[in-house]
DNA sequence: ACCATAAACGCAAGTTAGTTGCAATAAATT
DNA sequence: AATTTATTGCAACTAACTTGCGTTTATGGT
């Protein structure tokens, strides 16, 4: 085990290796690139793009969709629809957000409302069958700037 | 044409024949039964559960994907993702509103908060790149109370 | 009521997305 | 270093969705 100068070392809660671990998941070469994409993209991305990114790392598609799920399963990756064809989405779970999604380009901004939570609030209040969320998303919907100049 | 006694009469606007011309599709026996469908349903259900509820008016499944896909872009139906395997949902949009839905079975509830609007608003004033909201999905995620008891 | 026309349809075939079973491999634990 | 158990890759498969094209059908004009 070698030990990084403190200024190389990652915060752990961003190293892949030590992400799988905590989790129980053995920190295998292919687990720990995969993590390692989605940490560095750092916003939805979809499962061919991340077969593409992996380069020479790639791994059978198999591995790749068992991982992802596994992931998800714990709470370290989400899934999202951002309403492009029908590729689903993965992003890194680092906090809490929502998308700004473009219909046309499919530009995406990330922002979060604490509003939010009132919401959920709201919706167990008044909820006659759920007494907890474990969860929620949100997308918004629209075209960006760019594209609504090039369509003009 | 024959005018309907006044108390057989649906309004206008939950008229699956109406609502295709005055989109100006064409209302083939097919699309009247489909959003016949998608209006009696009152929520989100998969492609294979609409082409079940069809019965002997069931289409063939290229002119349901047509047909969805054309009502979808008129705002006719809403296309949402309960995170419920690869099945993407349709349902009739009357209003506009969210789901809480419950991670294991599946039930359904729908609910509406006027702060989403504020969230909306929020979103666009920060944001850079967007000047204009088409639409937005929000979904809440949990466990249901008869799955939570069940699973004890 | 008939005709023209454009939308909608069904079939066949194809693509993309995701899954299952199983024997081989590689982390982690002892 | 040996053992254990998760993870991997392969082959084959199912599910979800699409494209092209010739035929049918609703609708608006005569």
């Amino acid at each position: 085990m070698v030990s990084l100068h403190p200024i190389m070392a990652k915060s752990a809660d961003l190293d892949p290796r030590h992400i799988l671990n905590k989790s129980g998941y053995k920190a295998t070469k292919g687990r720990t690139c995969i993590l390692e994409v989605l940490i560095n993209e750092k916003g939805p991305i979809t499962v061919a793009e991340i077969s593409k990114k992996l380069g020479r790392n790639k791994v059978d598609e198999v591995t790749l969709y068992r991982a992802l799920e596994a992931l998800v399963s714990s709470g370290i990756l989400r899934k999202v629809d951002l309403q492009r064809g029908n590729a689903r989405y993965y992003e890194f779970v680092e906090t809490h957000h929502h998308h700004f999604v473009c219909s046309d380009c499919g530009a995406i901004e990330s922002f979060s409302d604490k509003l939010c939570e009132k919401i959920v609030k709201n919706a167990l209040k008044n909820s006659n069958i759920f007494k907890k969320a474990d969860t929620h998303s949100l997308e918004i919907f629209g075209i960006c700037s760019k594209c609504a100049k090039q369509n003009r």
